[in-house]
DNA sequence: TATTGTTATACTCTATAACTATA
DNA sequence: TATAGTTATAGAGTATAACAATA
């Protein structure tokens, strides 16, 4: 096995620790989503960012826009209303134009959208619990907690995007 | 906003601070996938795990069978197989017969393989940089390295599937 | 004109099952 | 019979661009 090396004229290399350290939080990531992806099909028959948007209107408390819905769940807007297509045909929301201002789409989460989340949630939070917190003191929760929130809220702050210069483009495996 | 409630007859609810661990890890990682991708398509037209293929042929400094090479990467024979074929249309691998094992594909980088893989990963590592590292200490990174290393290697040795009783089926979102 | 959301469409990716070939 | 890999196929999801309607 060979070391990656990160040098490069242009780019200060990174740490070898901070390399190890992002492809296990990328791989240890993967492996949790693959899991969670599974049990929330088994148990509900949902994706987990149908999930994400069941959990968002649970934590709202009320209906949400579809604007206000997508945030940092999903990344195009029609990417958002094919999903809310999919919970509504499922029952477990309802769309309908918000009074104020009629371009905008009110969901709202149905008894069943809440039903189906409650049902959901003790697998996740089991699987989360086995696979994520099991091997980790409470320390370790503490701080990973407290980081992770950091790292997010960081990223969130970030231009979404270009503001970066892109560079060269190869004709390569699409 | 209101607090998810885990609790629940069955299971021990998780405390308030490992959901919010929890989701703050799911939603960190999500941006940063999301932007890491975007860097790799922009930059050299692969994929992640496209990238993480090449990784792991320039990190194994020779050939792999496809079976080693799929490891953590990919969850099916079929998807590794797809994969495969698009990095080697792309000229980025070349395929051919383990003479030992004839049923084995031995999977080679191409020089191009190689080239590319040099070229994209210091925009990889910049992002990684930015998005992940910056607003962290070197302490941070020691103790996010070290625990979610941990993390993996414990999902790592977990049962693949089943083991855990699925439980209801409710008829919903597909 | 800008914003909210939907639709049409094309594309990428994944997974299951059936299949081939070798061990 | 078990293992390595491929193929066929179907389905889920995503994104871009064009569009409609409201502000």
């Amino acid at each position: 096995m060979t070391e990656i090396d990160t040098s490069d004229g242009g780019v200060p290399p990174l740490a070898p620790e901070q390399l190890a350290t992002y492809f296990a939080l990328m791989e240890a990531v993967s492996l949790l989503q693959h899991r969670v992806e599974q049990q929330l099909r088994a148990d509900g028959g949902i994706s987990y960012v149908q999930f994400q948007l069941l959990a968002r209107l649970v934590q709202a408390d009320g209906p949400l826009t579809m604007t206000q819905l997508a945030d940092g769940v999903v990344y195009s807007r029609s990417g958002l209303t094919y999903q809310a297509g999919l919970l509504e045909t499922a029952g477990l929301i309802t769309r309908s134009t918000l009074p104020e201002d009629e371009r905008a789409t009110l969901v709202t989460l149905t008894e069943q959208g809440a039903a189906l989340f409650g049902r959901v949630l003790p697998g996740h939070v089991e699987v989360s619990r086995v696979l994520l917190f099991d091997p980790l003191t409470a320390d370790d929760v503490r701080h990973l907690g407290e980081v992770m929130t950091r790292v997010r809220d960081h990223m969130r702050a970030q231009p979404p995007r270009s503001a970066a210069p892109r560079k060269r483009r190869a004709g390569t495996a699409r």
